[in-house]
DNA sequence: GCTGCCCCAGCTTTGAGGGA
DNA sequence: TCCCTCAAAGCTGGGGCAGC
């Protein structure tokens, strides 16, 4: 198919820029083989979307530009849209570009949106290794089990392993009970494990009040240790042994970015994705790779048995993100400062 | 030089689609 | 229904980089 010299040439500058990106990324050291879009990807399951695509979001923020007069929107489309400001926020650049595209340049984009997913994915996935290990270390310390969690298998875990059962059990479930133990693993209609509760491994010291669920909510240790684990680096979560809030969780980046413009320092993954402050959508992130790490599954999916992962995680984002009235909002936001502060 | 960490390349697994 | 092909997704070993 014949192109114009004019598209040809806007092509040419798109990889020049590309390898300009590349060369900054370097800054005079040996050649890795990477490309700009995929290690940018790498934030957006981490910060933005854990199960959406690039392109869902920028064709829910075309749609309310196009329809803004008579727009009306679903509790999904609103969340795709808060994924899109969130997107923007993380990878600046992107909204500038969407703006400045014309027909020659659609086919460009889908390319690099590929490559954005690529990185995407990766990311998750080397989570999932890494805190499939790590998950292990920390019940095995915290619970002492008899047999230990083997770190290098799932076969072991989910809710045939009593305390990664106990876990995973929905709150409101007293999982000593055998009845309650019994049924989880029979999987009978009374007892049927869903998104719609939240686990147990959710809440601080794992101990949960029947009379308010949201007490301790999003406040394990565990969730502390995988969020450390997975922003700042598996050691950092070693030395803090998950004491305390989220505030060390970030102080790496600072340390990182002080320093940028002196000496080359070691940068951790919060600093490399420029993250200023834990979001909601971030400890949804990790919710739900400590869930997976819980669990018997092998390789990653949206569905295990009757729990919906994706569903799951817009209920945590939803939690923070679509509260009904003030006082929640308040509830939200002293939750973000504990992680935050 | 050693260690820790990020992240990539390549291999393996899974699943969809099509033909016999 | 079974088998085959192929693409996508997932997993893992190791390269490269930075700190000590």
């Amino acid at each position: 198919m014949p192109t114009s010299s004019k598209a040809r040439a806007k092509r040419r500058i798109a990889v020049l820029e590309e390898e300009l990106e590349m060369i900054r990324q370097e800054k005079g050291g040996k050649q890795r083989k990477t490309t700009f879009y995929v290690s940018q990807g790498r934030a957006i399951r981490r910060l933005v979307v854990l199960y959406h695509s690039v392109e869902d979001m920028i064709a829910e923020n075309d749609r309310r530009y196009e329809f803004r007069s008579s727009l009306e929107s679903t509790a999904e489309q609103d969340r795709l849209q808060r994924g899109y400001v969130e997107l923007t926020r993380v990878l600046p650049w992107l909204h500038e570009r969407l703006g400045d595209l014309d027909q020659g340049d659609s086919e460009d984009m889908l390319r690099k949106a590929s490559n954005l997913k690529k990185g995407a994915d990766a990311a998750r996935g080397d989570d999932t290794s890494s805190l499939k290990e790590l998950v292990a270390t920390w019940v095995n310390q915290e619970f002492r089990p008899s047999p230990l969690i083997k770190s290098n298998e799932k076969y072991s875990r989910g809710f045939a392993s009593d305390i990664c059962g106990m876990l995973l059990c929905p709150a409101e479930w007293d999982w000593k009970q055998n009845s309650v133990k019994t049924g989880i693993r029979d999987r009978t209609t009374e007892y049927i494990v869903s998104e719609n509760s939240w686990p147990l491994f959710l809440y601080e010291n794992y101990q949960v009040n029947s009379d308010d669920l949201e007490e301790g909510l999003l406040k394990s240790k565990l969730l502390v240790l995988a969020f450390k684990a997975v922003f700042t680096s598996p050691s950092s979560a070693r030395e803090a042994e998950g004491d305390g809030d989220g505030a060390d969780v970030l102080e790496n980046n600072r340390r990182a970015r002080l320093r940028s413009d002196q000496t080359k320092v070691k940068t951790c993954v919060a600093s490399i994705i420029n993250m200023k402050k834990v979001t909601p959508r971030a400890i949804a992130y990790v919710v739900c790779q400590v869930r997976f790490a819980l669990s018997s599954v092998l390789s990653w999916r949206t569905v295990d048995a009757d729990f919906d992962y994706e569903a799951f995680w817009c209920n945590i984002v939803d939690f923070f993100e679509d509260t009904p009235g003030p006082v929640t909002r308040r509830k939200v936001e002293k939750l973000l400062e504990w992680w935050t502060r």
